[in-house]
DNA sequence: CAAGACGATTTGTCAGATAAATGAACCGGC
DNA sequence: GCCGGTTCATTTATCTGACAAATCGTCTTG
């Protein structure tokens, strides 16, 4: 489909600067517990009203990034309170230099909970979460164009997420997969290892359908070590590819764009 | 301790605002999809300013409950954008007639990810960290107060969970976590039950120490196994219990405004 | 009847002023 | 010289009032 994005007048003004100061935070541009420029310096930096970065302020303050009292001023708060599983911070996240990191990172949390949330969903599915997962893994395999591909292919693990029944696995689940968008980019590469991943997947597939849960967890694993394993022994992106890969946003953090799936 | 904490002018009047909008929506006043009174309507409602009004919107759209346009107005955004793992939608969410079924949600990612995070935990861990974690399970057995306990108890969690190494495990956990105070509570109670927790604790303990890392795992599983049980056979709590526990805060968002516990 | 213009409504942004909070400097008494 | 309270200056918090921008519904006109 590929709907024209409109940029409109590009994002309100104070999500623009919310991003300016998220960005550089998590860049580490101000470290934790350092004092902010005044409001009075930021409107001076970024040309808008008092109103405009007190308002992005605040978004940043209600992600735990800042906390503010009068006089004092507006200090960055320790790295514990951030709110990273947020669209917002996650997306200003992957647009650090340590994104790599990051990326291993949220590997391994997928490792942590994706064999148990496919577990629970043997077990918890009804017929249509089964049927939206199905239709997801038979996407997987028809799709003609990488995108699409990648598209299914989150698509199927938010479905199997959404059948465990557990309300924060799913807007957990969104989040990680959303930024894993890049890594199924990263992985999806060739006719061969494209087609041992849809086995992986269609097992999966089929454990849940069957209700085994054990065997669900199992496959789960199996795909995951395929993906680590492909990641490992994936030679370094050419110059081409890595300006191709880089024209879609990873995480859709703001509204006026719904993200992809949705699963009503 | 129990730093006398000055309630200064009772916080800031968006974070009131806010705090009264957020509740409201978890509560199910407003439904998702829903479109909420105007600005002008929440200022008389308030009886605030346009500003403290829209600084509080600012705050609940960064935590994705709300979105709004020109026009059209603000409206509540779909279940699944909420951004449960914050610590403010989290203390609003547990002070909803809802509460049990969240607790039965946040116990079940207990289980899902502390076996794992303990498994991490006893290879990764470094002294500094083992040792924390050491004294957080002693500080447990010499505890003389309830209160004292649970802090402890909640301490040694997240030991584990900032020993495994990764970033997400920690403030997740630390949600989690700070939310299951409650649980602790309610599960810490009679002697025999008690110290019997305190030697599952111990054997966590011990695992990471010598790095099993499914000797950790295991001891977890058991120790989730037996709050699970506990719970499952606990008689409803007396009147003067719950009237004591009602008194401390259970996630700590933003010190003096935490809603009042109310279970219906 | 259809397509485009227009008005009304609601949020977005701005500017300027006052209040409240609090760290730091200052001042007086001992 | 030192200690304690007091004042001051700085910064955020809040209020007020105004205009801009977006867009839905309606009205006009071909």
């Amino acid at each position: 489909m590929a709907i024209a994005k409109k940029k409109r007048t590009g994002k309100s003004r104070h999500f623009a600067a919310a991003e300016e100061i998220g960005s550089r935070i998590l860049r580490g541009d101000f470290a934790p517990g350092e004092l902010l420029p005044n409001e009075a310096e930021w409107c001076k930096r970024l040309r808008m009203s008092r109103s405009a970065v007190r308002e992005a302020i605040k978004m940043l303050k209600a992600k735990g990034l800042l906390n503010s009292r009068p006089k004092i001023g507006t200090r960055v708060e320790p790295r514990e309170r951030w709110n990273l599983l947020d669209r917002d911070v996650l997306s200003w996240y992957m647009a650090t230099p340590e994104r790599a990191r990051f990326l291993k990172s949220v590997q391994e949390m997928r490792r942590i909970f994706e064999p148990e949330a496919a577990a629970l969903a043997a077990i918890h599915r009804d017929s249509a979460e089964m049927a939206a997962i199905s239709v997801a893994c038979r996407d997987m395999g028809t799709a003609t164009t990488l995108e699409n591909r990648i598209e299914a292919d989150v698509r199927f693990h938010l479905g199997i997420l959404s059948a465990a029944g557990n309300e924060f696995l799913v807007p957990f689940g969104f989040l990680i997969e959303s930024a894993l968008a890049n890594v199924f980019d990263y992985v999806t590469r060739s006719v061969g290892t494209l087609r041992h991943a849809q086995s992986l997947h269609e097992n999966i597939e089929k454990a849940i359908r069957h209700r085994r849960p054990a065997a669900a967890r199992r496959a789960v694993r199996l795909l995951l070590a395929d993906t680590d394993d492909v990641i490992e022994h994936l030679p370094p992106p050419t110059a081409f590819e890595r300006a191709k890969r880089r024209r879609k946003p990873a995480v859709s953090s703001q509204p006026s764009a719904v993200p992809p799936i949705v699963d009503r």
